[in-house]
DNA sequence: CAGTCGTGGGA
DNA sequence: TTCCCAAGACT
Protein backbone atom coordinates (compact mmCIF):
# COMPACT_ATOMS: atom_id res chain seq x y z
CA UNK A 1 0.00 0.00 0.00
CA UNK A 2 1.35 3.34 -0.91
CA UNK A 3 2.09 5.75 1.27
CA UNK A 4 0.01 8.48 1.60
CA UNK A 5 1.97 11.59 -0.09
CA UNK A 6 1.96 15.15 0.40
CA UNK A 7 0.38 17.69 -2.13
CA UNK A 8 2.46 17.55 -4.96
CA UNK A 9 1.54 21.08 -5.81
CA UNK A 10 2.61 22.78 -2.56
CA UNK A 11 5.71 19.88 -2.43
CA UNK A 12 6.66 21.11 -5.50
CA UNK A 13 6.35 24.99 -4.94
CA UNK A 14 8.27 24.92 -1.66
CA UNK A 15 11.23 23.21 -3.49
CA UNK A 16 11.40 24.97 -6.17
CA UNK A 17 11.14 28.59 -4.92
CA UNK A 18 13.86 27.02 -1.85
CA UNK A 19 15.79 25.78 -4.89
CA UNK A 20 16.10 29.38 -6.72
CA UNK A 21 17.46 31.48 -3.42
CA UNK A 22 19.85 28.58 -2.04
CA UNK A 23 21.08 27.13 -5.02
CA UNK A 24 25.05 26.31 -5.28
CA UNK A 25 26.84 28.26 -7.93
CA UNK A 26 28.78 25.48 -9.34
CA UNK A 27 31.07 24.97 -12.43
CA UNK A 28 29.21 22.74 -14.36
CA UNK A 29 25.32 24.40 -13.19
CA UNK A 30 26.68 27.89 -14.07
CA UNK A 31 27.92 26.22 -18.03
CA UNK A 32 26.25 22.95 -18.15
CA UNK A 33 27.50 22.09 -21.41
CA UNK A 34 26.59 18.14 -21.91
CA UNK A 35 30.56 17.51 -21.44
CA UNK A 36 31.00 19.44 -18.65
CA UNK A 37 28.10 17.97 -16.76
CA UNK A 38 28.97 14.07 -17.85
CA UNK A 39 32.30 15.06 -16.43
CA UNK A 40 30.93 16.08 -12.90
CA UNK A 41 28.55 13.30 -12.83
CA UNK A 42 31.65 10.92 -13.02
CA UNK A 43 34.00 12.47 -11.02
CA UNK A 44 30.63 12.91 -8.42
CA UNK A 45 30.07 9.63 -8.14
CA UNK A 46 31.02 9.02 -4.47
CA UNK A 47 33.19 12.04 -3.86
CA UNK A 48 32.31 15.11 -2.21
CA UNK A 49 31.60 18.97 -4.31
CA UNK A 50 34.48 20.29 -2.47
CA UNK A 51 37.32 17.77 -3.91
CA UNK A 52 36.11 17.90 -7.74
CA UNK A 53 35.72 21.24 -8.07
CA UNK A 54 39.46 21.82 -8.71
CA UNK A 55 40.56 18.57 -10.76
CA UNK A 56 37.00 19.66 -12.61
CA UNK A 57 38.33 23.00 -13.55
CA UNK A 58 42.06 20.85 -15.01
CA UNK A 59 40.43 18.46 -17.26
CA UNK A 60 37.92 20.57 -19.03
CA UNK A 61 40.85 23.05 -19.55
CA UNK A 62 43.07 19.72 -20.86
CA UNK A 63 40.14 18.27 -22.69
CA UNK A 64 37.51 20.44 -23.53
CA UNK A 65 35.57 17.85 -25.72
CA UNK A 66 35.14 14.13 -25.66
CA UNK A 67 37.50 13.66 -28.95
CA UNK A 68 40.61 15.61 -26.62
CA UNK A 69 40.01 12.73 -24.23
CA UNK A 70 39.83 10.01 -26.59
CA UNK A 71 43.00 11.05 -28.00
CA UNK A 72 44.68 11.13 -25.14
CA UNK A 73 46.35 7.38 -23.40
CA UNK A 74 44.23 6.54 -20.81
CA UNK A 75 46.49 6.56 -18.67
CA UNK A 76 47.17 10.22 -18.94
CA UNK A 77 43.11 10.45 -17.42
CA UNK A 78 44.07 8.55 -14.49
CA UNK A 79 46.91 10.46 -13.46
CA UNK A 80 44.47 13.94 -14.00
CA UNK A 81 42.21 11.96 -12.06
CA UNK A 82 44.35 12.31 -8.99
CA UNK A 83 43.49 11.42 -5.72
CA UNK A 84 39.75 11.79 -5.90
CA UNK A 85 38.91 8.17 -5.72
CA UNK A 86 37.71 5.35 -7.30
CA UNK A 87 40.20 5.50 -10.38
CA UNK A 88 38.51 3.00 -12.21
CA UNK A 89 36.22 5.75 -13.08
CA UNK A 90 38.84 7.58 -14.99
CA UNK A 91 39.40 4.56 -16.95
CA UNK A 92 35.29 4.39 -17.87
CA UNK A 93 35.39 8.37 -18.24
CA UNK A 94 38.23 7.38 -20.94
CA UNK A 95 36.02 4.59 -22.69
CA UNK A 96 32.93 6.47 -22.36
CA UNK A 97 34.49 9.47 -24.62
CA UNK A 98 35.99 6.81 -26.94
CA UNK A 99 32.30 5.69 -27.34
CA UNK A 100 31.16 8.54 -28.19
CA UNK A 101 33.79 9.22 -30.54
CA UNK A 102 32.98 6.05 -32.57
CA UNK A 103 29.09 6.04 -32.20
CA UNK A 104 28.38 9.35 -31.17
CA UNK A 105 30.07 11.97 -33.95
CA UNK A 106 31.90 13.08 -31.09
CA UNK A 107 28.44 14.95 -28.80
CA UNK A 108 27.36 13.34 -25.48
CA UNK A 109 24.16 11.38 -26.29
CA UNK A 110 21.14 13.00 -24.84
CA UNK A 111 18.34 10.26 -24.44
CA UNK A 112 18.30 7.95 -21.15
CA UNK A 113 19.00 4.64 -23.10
CA UNK A 114 21.46 5.77 -25.02
CA UNK A 115 23.44 7.69 -22.03
CA UNK A 116 23.18 3.84 -20.41
CA UNK A 117 25.01 2.14 -23.22
CA UNK A 118 28.15 4.33 -22.14
CA UNK A 119 30.79 2.68 -20.07
CA UNK A 120 30.42 4.00 -16.26
CA UNK A 121 27.49 5.56 -16.53
CA UNK A 122 24.07 3.68 -14.42
CA UNK A 123 20.92 4.75 -14.18
CA UNK A 124 21.49 7.34 -11.80
CA UNK A 125 23.94 9.22 -14.10
CA UNK A 126 21.89 8.38 -17.05
CA UNK A 127 19.48 10.37 -15.86
CA UNK A 128 21.38 13.10 -14.56
CA UNK A 129 23.07 14.05 -17.67
CA UNK A 130 19.79 13.84 -19.71
CA UNK A 131 17.78 16.39 -17.13
CA UNK A 132 20.85 18.65 -16.07
CA UNK A 133 22.57 18.47 -19.41
CA UNK A 134 19.71 18.38 -21.78
CA UNK A 135 16.77 19.37 -19.89
CA UNK A 136 14.74 16.31 -20.36
CA UNK A 137 12.41 14.81 -17.59
CA UNK A 138 14.36 11.57 -16.15
CA UNK A 139 14.11 9.69 -12.34
CA UNK A 140 16.83 11.67 -11.04
CA UNK A 141 17.47 8.80 -7.64
CA UNK A 142 20.76 10.04 -5.93
CA UNK A 143 21.85 9.32 -2.17
CA UNK A 144 20.43 13.09 -1.72
CA UNK A 145 16.78 12.44 -3.49
CA UNK A 146 15.99 9.07 -1.81
CA UNK A 147 17.07 10.64 1.63
CA UNK A 148 14.41 13.27 1.20
CA UNK A 149 12.03 11.29 -0.14
CA UNK A 150 12.47 8.56 2.54
CA UNK A 151 11.99 11.17 5.28
CA UNK A 152 8.93 13.78 3.80
CA UNK A 153 7.17 11.00 2.08
CA UNK A 154 8.22 7.56 4.01
CA UNK A 155 8.39 9.21 7.71
CA UNK A 156 11.70 6.98 7.87
CA UNK A 157 15.31 8.08 8.78
CA UNK A 158 17.24 6.63 5.96
CA UNK A 159 16.20 4.79 2.65
CA UNK A 160 16.66 0.97 2.15
CA UNK A 161 20.18 -0.17 1.11
CA UNK A 162 18.96 -0.50 -2.61
CA UNK A 163 16.04 1.36 -4.53
CA UNK A 164 13.03 -0.65 -3.97
CA UNK A 165 10.03 -0.84 -6.75
CA UNK A 166 7.75 1.56 -4.57
CA UNK A 167 10.65 3.88 -3.86
CA UNK A 168 10.73 4.41 -7.79
CA UNK A 169 7.09 4.64 -7.74
CA UNK A 170 6.44 8.30 -5.63
CA UNK A 171 9.67 9.48 -7.47
CA UNK A 172 7.89 9.20 -10.60
CA UNK A 173 4.62 10.13 -9.15
CA UNK A 174 6.25 13.37 -7.81
CA UNK A 175 8.12 14.31 -10.94
CA UNK A 176 6.92 16.76 -12.65
CA UNK A 177 5.19 16.74 -16.28
CA UNK A 178 7.23 19.23 -18.08
CA UNK A 179 11.24 18.78 -19.42
CA UNK A 180 12.24 22.33 -17.93
CA UNK A 181 10.54 21.56 -14.46
CA UNK A 182 11.36 18.17 -14.07
CA UNK A 183 14.88 19.25 -14.56
CA UNK A 184 14.74 21.56 -11.97
CA UNK A 185 12.96 19.42 -9.63
CA UNK A 186 15.86 16.81 -9.71
CA UNK A 187 18.54 19.57 -9.41
CA UNK A 188 16.24 20.91 -6.53
CA UNK A 189 15.61 17.91 -4.10
CA UNK A 190 19.05 16.81 -5.13
CA UNK A 191 20.13 20.04 -3.64
CA UNK A 192 18.36 20.10 -0.51
CA UNK A 193 19.50 16.40 0.42
CA UNK A 194 22.83 18.16 -0.22
CA UNK A 195 22.40 21.38 2.17
CA UNK A 196 19.78 20.63 3.96
CA UNK A 197 18.16 17.33 4.66
CA UNK A 198 21.75 15.84 5.15
CA UNK A 199 22.59 12.31 6.22
CA UNK A 200 24.22 13.27 9.64
CA UNK A 201 22.39 16.81 11.16
CA UNK A 202 19.65 17.59 9.11
CA UNK A 203 18.60 21.20 9.57
CA UNK A 204 14.84 20.97 9.74
CA UNK A 205 14.94 24.83 10.65
CA UNK A 206 15.61 25.69 7.01
CA UNK A 207 14.10 22.98 5.21
CA UNK A 208 11.13 24.82 3.49
CA UNK A 209 9.31 21.58 3.17
CA UNK A 210 9.34 20.59 7.49
CA UNK A 211 5.99 21.29 7.66
CA UNK A 212 4.66 18.87 5.38
CA UNK A 213 7.61 16.16 6.64
CA UNK A 214 6.29 12.97 7.58
CA UNK A 215 9.22 11.89 9.55
CA UNK A 216 9.48 15.18 11.36
CA UNK A 217 5.50 14.51 11.95
CA UNK A 218 6.44 11.06 13.66
CA UNK A 219 8.79 12.81 16.00
CA UNK A 220 12.06 11.52 13.51
CA UNK A 221 11.78 8.08 14.79
CA UNK A 222 15.33 6.32 15.08
CA UNK A 223 16.33 3.78 11.99
CA UNK A 224 15.29 0.78 12.79
CA UNK A 225 15.93 -2.42 10.87
CA UNK A 226 19.61 -3.93 9.84
CA UNK A 227 22.49 -1.91 11.16
CA UNK A 228 24.05 -0.43 8.01
CA UNK A 229 27.14 -1.58 7.51
CA UNK A 230 29.86 0.50 7.20
CA UNK A 231 32.98 0.41 4.51
CA UNK A 232 36.09 -1.61 5.98
CA UNK A 233 39.33 -0.45 5.14
CA UNK A 234 42.29 -0.94 7.21
CA UNK A 235 44.45 -3.55 5.63
CA UNK A 236 42.20 -4.01 2.86
CA UNK A 237 42.73 -4.58 -0.91
CA UNK A 238 41.42 -1.18 -2.05
CA UNK A 239 43.94 -0.06 0.63
CA UNK A 240 46.80 -1.12 -0.79
CA UNK A 241 45.70 -0.52 -4.36
CA UNK A 242 45.34 2.82 -3.61
CA UNK A 243 49.06 2.95 -2.07
CA UNK A 244 50.68 0.89 -5.00
CA UNK A 245 48.61 3.34 -7.65
CA UNK A 246 49.70 6.12 -6.29
CA UNK A 247 53.17 5.59 -6.32
CA UNK A 248 52.99 4.74 -10.50
CA UNK A 249 50.57 7.85 -10.50
CA UNK A 250 53.43 9.96 -9.02
CA UNK A 251 56.15 8.78 -10.51
CA UNK A 252 57.23 10.24 -13.91
CA UNK A 253 58.83 7.01 -14.84
CA UNK A 254 58.22 3.26 -14.87
CA UNK A 255 58.79 2.10 -11.43
CA UNK A 256 60.48 -0.50 -10.31
CA UNK A 257 59.29 -3.70 -8.11
CA UNK A 258 61.46 -2.72 -5.15
CA UNK A 259 59.36 0.27 -5.21
CA UNK A 260 56.24 -1.17 -4.56
CA UNK A 261 57.31 -3.64 -2.31
CA UNK A 262 58.23 -0.54 -0.17
CA UNK A 263 54.86 0.91 -0.15
CA UNK A 264 52.92 -2.02 0.52
CA UNK A 265 54.87 -5.22 2.28
CA UNK A 266 52.81 -8.24 2.57
CA UNK A 267 54.09 -10.11 -0.27
CA UNK A 268 50.63 -12.17 -0.69
CA UNK A 269 48.50 -9.09 -0.57
CA UNK A 270 50.82 -6.88 -2.93
CA UNK A 271 50.80 -9.63 -5.84
CA UNK A 272 47.52 -10.25 -5.40
CA UNK A 273 46.73 -6.00 -5.81
CA UNK A 274 49.03 -5.44 -8.42
CA UNK A 275 47.50 -8.22 -10.63
CA UNK A 276 43.69 -6.72 -10.33
CA UNK A 277 45.54 -3.51 -10.90
CA UNK A 278 46.64 -5.01 -14.11
CA UNK A 279 43.70 -6.50 -14.78
CA UNK A 280 41.58 -3.60 -14.52
CA UNK A 281 43.67 -1.67 -16.93
CA UNK A 282 44.93 0.62 -14.10
CA UNK A 283 48.09 -0.79 -14.71
CA UNK A 284 50.95 -1.77 -17.35
CA UNK A 285 54.16 -3.50 -17.26
CA UNK A 286 57.08 -1.99 -19.46
CA UNK A 287 59.27 -5.32 -20.89
CA UNK A 288 62.11 -4.82 -18.18
CA UNK A 289 59.05 -4.97 -15.54
CA UNK A 290 58.77 -2.07 -14.24
CA UNK A 291 55.54 -0.67 -13.58
CA UNK A 292 53.48 2.27 -15.38
CA UNK A 293 50.38 4.32 -16.36
CA UNK A 294 48.90 2.63 -19.71
CA UNK A 295 49.39 4.09 -22.48
C1' DC B 1 21.57 -9.31 -4.23
C1' DA B 2 25.79 -8.59 -1.76
C1' DG B 3 30.51 -7.56 -2.26
C1' DT B 4 33.99 -4.66 -4.16
C1' DC B 5 36.16 -0.53 -5.45
C1' DG B 6 39.55 5.23 -2.91
C1' DT B 7 39.92 9.15 -0.44
C1' DG B 8 39.73 12.72 2.92
C1' DG B 9 37.08 15.79 5.88
C1' DG B 10 33.72 16.66 9.43
C1' DA B 11 31.16 15.15 13.63
C1' DT C 1 40.64 9.19 17.80
C1' DT C 2 37.31 6.73 15.57
C1' DC C 3 33.54 6.55 12.78
C1' DC C 4 30.68 7.85 9.01
C1' DC C 5 29.97 8.58 4.47
C1' DA C 6 29.93 11.64 -0.35
C1' DA C 7 25.79 13.45 -7.22
C1' DG C 8 27.32 4.96 -7.96
C1' DA C 9 28.68 1.30 -11.15
C1' DC C 10 29.72 -3.27 -11.94
C1' DT C 11 30.00 -8.26 -11.09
Amino acid sequence: MPAPTPPPAELHGRILDWFDAHRRVLPWREEPSPWRVMVSEFMLQQTPVARVLPVFDAWLERWPAPADLAASPSGEAVRAWGRLGYPRRALRLHAAAVAIVERHEGRVPATYDELLELPGVGDYTAAAIASFAHGRRAVVLDTNVRRVFARVVEGVQFPAPGVVRAERDVAASLLPDDDPTAARWAAATMELGALVCTARSPRCEACPVAGLCRWRALGYPEHDGPPRRGQAWHGTDRQCRGRLLAVVRDAHEPVAPELMAAAWTDAPQRERCLDSLLDDGLLDVTPDGRFSLPA
